[in-house]
DNA sequence: GGCACGATTGGAAGCGCTCCCAAAGCTACG
DNA sequence: CGTAGCTTTGGGAGCGCTTCCAATCGTGCC
């Protein structure tokens, strides 16, 4: 622990618990001691003496008092509002998750977490009544989410992923979803596929929408029609299995599937049909979360850095509550079109 | 200041922000107006003069204020000391966590988090900076913590799960590791098996010795010998792909492996040397875990309910909080021994 | 009608900290 | 040696809440 006792008063260990007992026992006042402890200006002979006795003292501000009395607390609120029975397997958010806490931790700050064990009204309501809170990252996914708009309504700073508004004045993290999607699609097109289905994540969520959007654009782009290649999914593996039995049905010869959870149980239904990957039909995700290089064949898929994107998005907190009259944080973070054996085949590309 | 004087104003919506302001609106004291909020007594009328003003005036209790007037502020910290890369992925941490969140969230709790991140002695040091919290709830599984010492000495109260310590007053939620341990190779033994391999979890946690000893217990009451049939393992697959060469290697005609991951890998072993589980060597795990139940085949194990410690070890902190003065809490859950196929081949158990 | 006693209420003192402001101490210069 | 202009320091007023205590109010009873 501290020091041992040895020689005089002046080194036994003392407790101090509070500003005033430290300013007890190093014969400044109280002020003088905050200001040593917060790098306010102090003569350097007062701020080693003060400091000094912090050493062999224990002593550990009261959080709550200084948040009462500064408003600030060094914690942020997390709220990723999703069933952790559904959560904490899903590579998606777990390394999302990964990247704020790391990002966090570094930087001293500390983090209540909520997740989705309540309605998004109680969530919402608990958040906004945690007022240790110095700012907020919300992981918001579906178009319309209370949780968001009471968060950006209220006056608690506030990032969010994975919901870029164009029509807010918000922080975000985010992705071009849109345009990765135009692109993995223009991909399988550009490898001769004219026939591209598309099993779409949940719609309603803006990831979903965008990439459906993308998806359209490139196809309509190619003068390539896609009315009956479209099937509806919610990035669940089930999904991938069940809409690519309908897609193969219509003949498509090859299949972007919204997310790479999906894409795996596409796999499977293609495998079971007989046919094969990428001969007689292409397959693509999105994500690019661990297991896509490890199916069979590779996939190809767009590489989103999701702990990137944790860490990027408590960064802008962080920089939001260091500098809060400052204009949003807008980060769109780069994808990148990973292409491996599950449309190109022979090639072992990556 | 009186009552408001109009009948229309009476119905504006304010924004009460602080007891004051709410004692302005209603007329009465902040005194009164704390006790109506708090639940304490006040006159029939009275109370629901404050309440309904409080209905339409979106007031929220600042959680600071109240910590430091009060000492309490219904956050609780919860630290698991894993890294995140690991924990998350781990059936074992998050259905714990799961378990601990439902019940914080259904007691209406708020909850920090601390992983894995950086050091014990720098996690503890953060934590117990973190005046906020009313106690914290310690997923521990070393034998030597620093993090468990630092919090028992503290005076911050502290449920631990799984480290049972009878040398100290500590409430803890755990499972009685040795017994059941013995169970399950009394269980190999009483098969028939009389060359009963332990591939050990990471010696210097709790459980993994526990679960030796419980090991050892059973096969020397039973007058077998296992001192070349121990292995140390990891609680890893990998540690029991290569551990059950080993023990195959020694012959042995059983293994009980430390949980159930090992006993994944060790099952792969089994396999690709040509030998039939439970014909040729029986097989057993530790946890229950989800996908025990769909190996192949099905896993004979110990059933924790790791959801249930998690709600209980919530159970036990919030009723430490409401009643300080009482004994520590300490809860032993029950564990259930799973007799599956991989121990007794035909019979189609569970 | 007066008084004792319990139910309500308001005043005020903190909880431990930050931060403004003015007092004090210091330096250097005329 | 006085004074302007620093830097350093302490006093004190909050931050918004809880809670003790005493004042006030009402009631029932003699």
């Amino acid at each position: 622990m501290v020091e041992k006792a040895s020689d005089g008063a002046q080194h036994e260990l003392k407790v101090a618990r509070t500003l005033d007992d430290l300013a007890a026992l190093t014969g400044v006042s109280r002020a003088t001691v905050s200001r040593v402890i917060n790098g306010g200006s102090a003569a350097e002979a007062t701020r080693r003496r003060v400091q000094e006795v912090l050493a062999r003292t224990s002593y550990r501000p009261n959080a709550a008092a200084r948040k009462l009395a500064s408003g600030r607390s060094g914690v942020v609120g997390v709220v990723v509002h999703v069933d952790p029975h559904l959560l904490f397997p899903d590579p998606y958010f777990s390394q999302l998750l990964q990247g704020i806490t790391d990002h966090l931790a570094e930087q001293g700050a500390g983090m209540m977490l909520w997740l989705g064990n309540r309605t998004k009204e109680q969530t919402l309501d608990h958040v906004l009544g945690m007022s240790f809170l110095d700012g907020v990252i919300i992981s918001a996914h579906t178009l319309e989410d209370p949780v968001v708009d009471g968060l950006l309504s209220s006056d608690l700073p506030t990032v969010l992923i994975g919901h870029r508004r164009a029509d807010r004045t918000a922080s975000y993290v985010d992705i071009d979803n849109e345009q990765a999607a135009d692109a993995i699609t223009t991909h399988l097109i550009s490898i001769g596929r004219t026939r591209v289905g598309h099993i779409t994540g949940s719609r309603g969520t803006v990831a979903g929408e965008d990439r459906v959007t993308g998806y359209q654009r490139a196809m309509h782009r190619a003068g390539l029609r896609f009315d009956r290649l479209m099937v509806d999914g919610d990035f669940t593996r089930e999904s991938g299995v069940t809409s690519a039995a309908e897609l193969l049905e219509r003949g498509a010869d090859a299949i972007f599937c919204a997310n790479d959870a999906s894409a795996a149980g596409a796999l499977e239904t293609i495998r079971a049909s007989g046919l094969r990957v990428p001969e007689d039909v292409a397959l693509a995700g999105f994500d690019d979360v661990d297991f896509a290089v490890h199916l069979d064949p590779p996939l190809t898929t767009v590489r989103q850095a999701l702990r990137q994107h944790g860490m990027e998005a408590a960064r802008a907190l962080l920089q939001l509550l260091g500098d809060p009259g400052h204009a949003p944080r807008r980060v769109l973070m780069p994808t990148e079109l990973v292409i491996r054996q599950s449309s190109v085949g022979g090639v072992p590309h990556e």
